[in-house]
DNA sequence: CCTAAATTTCCATGTATCTAGAAATATGGA
DNA sequence: TCCATATTTCTAGATACATGGAAATTTAGG
């Protein structure tokens, strides 16, 4: 993921329908849900909805299939592990973060150090 | 992290110049750098950068110290792992992703599964 | 073809954001 | 105090975004 495509997804997500409907998404799986149905969980108009899924459509972090008279949304989790790439990428060379393949349980592995995440504790005796 | 606070970090790192400049301070990473080397930097005028800079501020990613007549920005990159906890956590209820401590280590561990990050592959008989 | 349902596109209006010139504020040194 | 440096705040105009009503599109069923 380059910056260019990065700031399409934070813009994306940067928007209270949108977040909540990228949300609604990820929780949903694979089976993803339809249009009305996220219009109808938030309140949000059909069209405005429509609107804002083609926003996040349009950055990639939901992708959408047609069943019937129906358009079911998708969320695109793996557009949003390489957005925590990103994110992460930069911390590496700091010693903040450690990005690995772990081969045997089939999983990237992102370690960040406490000092980073958990400030309000003394840093040990380690860097 | 709630809902609204990450907005308002999305909307933060959803501009070039902001996303730039915080990458130059996750970059930088303690000692941080002054509002003008970034401006120099970025290739942005003072006063335009200085009103991101403010947006940064405000979503609580960067934060700022005096030092003599320049300001210095640091980045907050616990803010940015707390983001990371937001937008991994609803993936750990679909299996995809999960955050973990290792006392050993002092660390957050964060596990991706790769059927999520390599969706290139064939995934194994799972689901 | 006709009607209903689900969703999108078109459009206008209001609001928010971005940009940079000019002025203001804060600091350091003579 | 006076001047130079570093940065911010003020201001205005241009641009972009959000919203929802109305019309158009796509599909299903008779």
């Amino acid at each position: 993921m380059d910056i260019k495509e990065s700031i399409t997804v934070f813009d994306a997500l940067s928007q209270e329908a949108r977040l909540r409907a990228f949300r609604l998404l990820v929780q949903a799986g694979p089976d993803g849900l339809s249009a009305g149905a996220i219009s109808e969980e938030l309140g949000t108009p059909q069209n405005t909805l429509s609107f804002h899924l083609s926003h996040l459509s349009h950055a990639g972090i939901v992708s959408s299939r047609r069943e019937g008279r129906s358009i079911i949304y998708l969320a695109n989790v793996d557009m949003m592990c390489e957005l925590i790439g990103f994110l992460v990428e930069d911390c590496c060379s700091r010693e903040i973060a450690n990005i690995r393949q772990d081969k045997k349980k089939g999983c990237s592995i992102i370690e960040l150090a406490n000092y980073c995440c958990k400030p309000k504790k003394k840093a040990a005796a380690n860097g």
